[in-house]
DNA sequence: TTAAAGTTTAGAGTTATTCTAACTATAGAA
DNA sequence: TTCTATAGTTAGAATAACTCTAAACTTTAA
């Protein structure tokens, strides 16, 4: 029901980066591994944020780069969800929906697999998929 | 299944923001007969682009000011979607969810009685409500 | 009639993100 | 081993969607 991150080495995230097309350099090395294995759906700022105290020199525009990028091959996922104005990124790429802690402000994954969903739309209506956001509060 | 606008007078409109705390001005009036009744879940630009266009003089900060009243009064909703970093406005207050038709970009009101949830989250996660969207296409 | 209170306004400020153009590192070619 | 083309990184400027500020109107109500 709730996803957690892998744990991979360098190399591990070096060779994942390159079999994606992605030639791996030091800062795309460190911030994959970052969103992959240790993050949970940080923002860009978290990004750089984490970024700057890890590596020698970064800029912000190379954390949104690379971002990007990853997105593009599909090594993570970009969210935008509608209690904030920031881009969150998701290391989970499977389809799974998200559960919103109003109290504390953390996000957690829902396995697609805790949710039934049955719509009665109009025929014309196709659906190819949709976003779902839980609200409420983890309580203990 | 598909909601739609109603129609007022200036006069209901009127007696619509005050009845809600809200002294009515030129101003006002025009947006919120706009909201109301005319526009489909318009953004801050598409309602100042339709004020120009019909009241003598307006500002950007009087838009953003009276759709943020509105809202906070309860006579429309703001949302915020995953495919847009706009806010859109919505006439429609009852609980409900939408279709965004990736073709057209077009949003549709999808009734709350159209979709059935089955969830099966852990005791300790309280839901108080989500928030739905679907994709896809309306064809023909 | 007048002063307080509320409303609108232009323009400045903010935030998240993207763009630009210069700098740097690197992988082959020579 | 150089050289050089290509790709990657960078600081800072630009953009987009709001939000804030302080001055100018307008309305309200003594
Ligand atoms: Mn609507
Ligand atoms: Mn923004
Ligand atoms: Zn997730
Ligand atoms: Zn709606």
């Amino acid at each position: 029901m709730i996803t957690k991150n892998c744990v991979l080495t360098n190399q591990e995230i070096e060779d994942l980066l390159v079999k994606n097309g992605v030639p791996a350099t030091l800062q795309r090395i460190a911030i994959c591994k970052y969103v992959v294995c240790e993050a949970n759906h940080p923002t860009a700022e978290q990004v750089f944020d984490w970024a700057k105290n890890n590596l020698q020199k970064i800029s912000q525009a190379t954390v949104y780069n690379t971002l990007g990028t990853l997105t593009e091959v599909g090594l993570i996922r970009a969210f935008r969800f509608p209690h904030s104005d920031k881009v969150v990124y998701d290391c989970n790429t499977q389809d799974h929906f998200h559960f919103f802690d109003e109290k504390t402000g953390q996000l957690v994954d829902v396995d697609s697999s805790s949710v039934k969903l049955n719509i009665d739309l109009p025929q014309n209506y196709k659906v190819h998929g949709f976003d779902l956001v839980f609200k409420g509060e983890i309580k203990n």
